[in-house]
DNA sequence: AGCATCACCTGGCTGC
DNA sequence: TGCAGCCAGGTGATGC
């Protein structure tokens, strides 16, 4: 599932290809991909528009325009930005639901079985040139850093599990499940310890491990799992999920304290983590 | 207001 | 082996 890390790859991977390149061909052939506007909207917005630096907040991209539209593209849980160099020489994947063909000769697609990503062209920016509706989103760990004292005021009155908190988008931006348990694991803190309840020193275990991690998963171009589902803007599989510690790994020994890690349920979510070591 | 739960969706896995 | 049913999981809507 793309988090922040899978997403920034595709980021870097789009900042090699994409800025200064025309979209000259704009193809909806998905249903659901483009929802909050009409896909001809989409299409007339973005045809025949210039691709300018790509830019990233938590799991958005935000691909700004020459026109000055920004188009924001969610990968949810299956999507999939794929870049032919000669797009003639591949067949279309089952569940390609936008198509991009740049002047180039070269073709941005969109594969998204699942159908919950998203794209969206919008004109209704920050003064940083983002989209207005990233203002609902905390920070972002890499983009603007996340000190102590920030994921303190963060979590500030929140009374919801560690891990509802560091997933939840409005409090930190790009953690997901998979980086939630890493996380957790790396500063011995149960992903079901309620918030309130932590002190000091395991804030900032949690703050130092976020961006730890994060930075760490995005050398390794991100976490692939069994399914590779997750690969990046030129079909490659990410190596991050070598170095999980906890996710999907129950009954296999916790590196730190050898005691089996569990899969626990809390509410209607679960947590891989060890109860050895994380308290 | 803020927290909890549900709906959305398909592929992969489990269990009979 | 075949197949029904469950589960994953980010986000927005809905319920409490």
């Amino acid at each position: 599932m793309p988090e922040l890390p899978e997403v920034e790859t595709v980021r870097r991977g789009l900042e090699e290809v994409l800025p200064g390149r025309r979209a000259s061909r704009v193809e909806v052939t998905g249903r659901r991909t483009v929802r909050r506007q009409s896909p001809s909207e989409l299409v007339s917005r973005l045809q025949r528009r210039r691709f300018r630096r790509p830019d990233r907040r938590g799991k958005y991209l935000a691909l700004g325009l020459d026109s000055g539209d920004v188009l924001v593209i969610h990968l949810r849980m299956s999507g999939q930005l794929l870049y032919l160099p000669e797009p003639s020489a591949g067949a279309r994947l089952p569940h390609t639901h936008v198509v991009v063909g740049l002047d180039d000769g070269s073709e941005l697609r969109f594969v998204d079985p699942r159908t919950f990503g998203e794209w969206f062209v919008t004109g209704d920016l920050r003064p940083d040139g983002l989209p207005a509706e990233f203002d609902r989103l905390g920070p972002d760990p890499l983009a603007d850093g996340l000190s102590t004292a920030l994921l303190r005021e963060r979590l500030l009155g929140r009374k919801v599990a560690v891990k509802a908190a560091l997933t939840d988008q409005r409090v930190i931006a790009g953690i997901g499940s998979i980086y939630a348990d890493e996380i957790c694991h790396a500063a011995r803190v149960r992903p079901d310890r309620r918030v309130e309840t932590l002190g000091m020193a395991e804030t900032r275990a949690l703050a130092l491990s976020s961006s730890r991690i994060l930075r760490a998963a995005v050398v390794h171009r991100g976490s692939s799992l069994k399914d590779e589902r997750y690969v990046d803007l030129m079909g490659t599989l990410g190596s991050y999920q070598t170095r999980h510690r906890v996710y999907d790994r129950a009954g296999e020994p916790c590196a730190r304290c050898g005691a089996a890690i569990e899969r626990v349920r809390f509410g209607a979510r679960t947590a891989y983590c060890c109860l050895g070591c994380q308290s």
